[in-house]
DNA sequence: CGGCGGTCCTGTCAGC
DNA sequence: TGCTGACAGGACCGCC
């Protein structure tokens, strides 16, 4: 799936596509992704106008003029991409669609489909089960340093595991987990409640600076994921240990290994990173 | 409550 | 060529 970085390409790839444009039609291909779609799903978007596209973690949410809020994951294979056209074939796994009134068609394709769709309104959003118990945005001033080495207080979570704890920070998924992680010269392993004030900040400050350089390149494709526009990323060129088990540290030379941890492959090298 | 494993689902790739 | 198993960007749920 898209990580942060890819959910926020997308959010802007959005913005800058189908802001302000009313939904002509929309449809669910299908009953259920994740969840079930909405009851009306299509009644409910009719004549509804775009007034605003944010991310919260890895939610799309979309606000329309009525305040009604779409929220959209991706999930791990999830695409959201905007076609000039209204589109006369649906392709496998197109699962969602919303036809614009300038003739743009917005389609939502998720092959795994651990993605989902629902809605709620701006008066309750931030009540949502799937939103309420979601931890600081780690690209926000008020994740830092110190922020990290108070929670990680008494903690015996691997420090990996704890940093992809949605409800302690959001967004650090995978990939940049394990790049943040070399950066800061820790081992996936290290138990979180052992890292110094110093070493948190450092990680913080890694985070922060993966996350954005991501951004910057539009994300990473690995298979498949594609922005709104249909574009690769490019990050994915600049992993220094992820999906490079066995290749050499950019740093010292050893081969990056890789151990599973809560069920998820951790790429690191065991002499960079203590 | 914290932490871990199983689970949802399809697709791809390596190995035999 | 075709089968099988491992693995993949996430996150919820239930069990200890």
């Amino acid at each position: 799936m898209p990580e942060l970085p890819e959910v926020e390409t997308v959010c802007r790839g959005l913005s800058n596509t189908i802001l302000g444009r009313k939904i002509t039609f929309a449809d669910n291909l299908r009953p259920n992704l994740r969840i079930p779609f909405p009851e009306n799903f299509g009644a409910v978007l009719k004549n509804k106008t775009i007034k605003n596209i944010s991310r919260r973690a890895k939610y799309i949410l979309i606000t329309l003029d009525d305040g009604t809020i779409i929220i959209a994951h991706l999930g791990m294979s999830g695409k959201m991409v905007v076609f000039p056209n209204f589109q006369n074939d649906r392709q496998k796994h197109d699962h969602a669609i919303f036809q614009l009134d300038d003739g743009k068609e917005l389609i939502f394709n998720d092959p795994r489909r651990f993605g989902l769709i629902t809605f709620s309104d701006t008066a309750n959003i931030n009540k949502h089960k799937l939103i309420v118990n979601l931890g600081i945005e780690p690209l926000e001033s008020g994740f830092d340093g110190k922020f990290l080495f108070k929670k990680f207080k008494n903690k015996n979570t691997p420090i990996k595991t704890a940093i992809m704890d949605a409800s302690l920070v959001v967004g650090v998924g995978n990939i940049y987990a394990c790049e943040a992680l070399f950066r800061s010269a820790i081992a996936p392993t290290a138990k979180s409640g052992e890292i110094s004030a110093a070493k948190c900040n450092e990680l913080a400050g890694n985070i922060k600076n993966v996350l954005f350089e991501a951004i910057e390149s539009g994300g990473s494709t690995l298979r498949d994921y594609v922005g709104s526009s249909g574009k690769s990323g490019y990050f994915q060129h600049r992993f220094k240990v992820y999906g490079r088990e066995g290749e050499s540290c950019v740093s010292c030379q050893n081969p990056i290994k890789r151990l599973k941890q809560s069920g998820r492959s951790s790429f690191y090298c065991a002499n960079c990173q203590k």
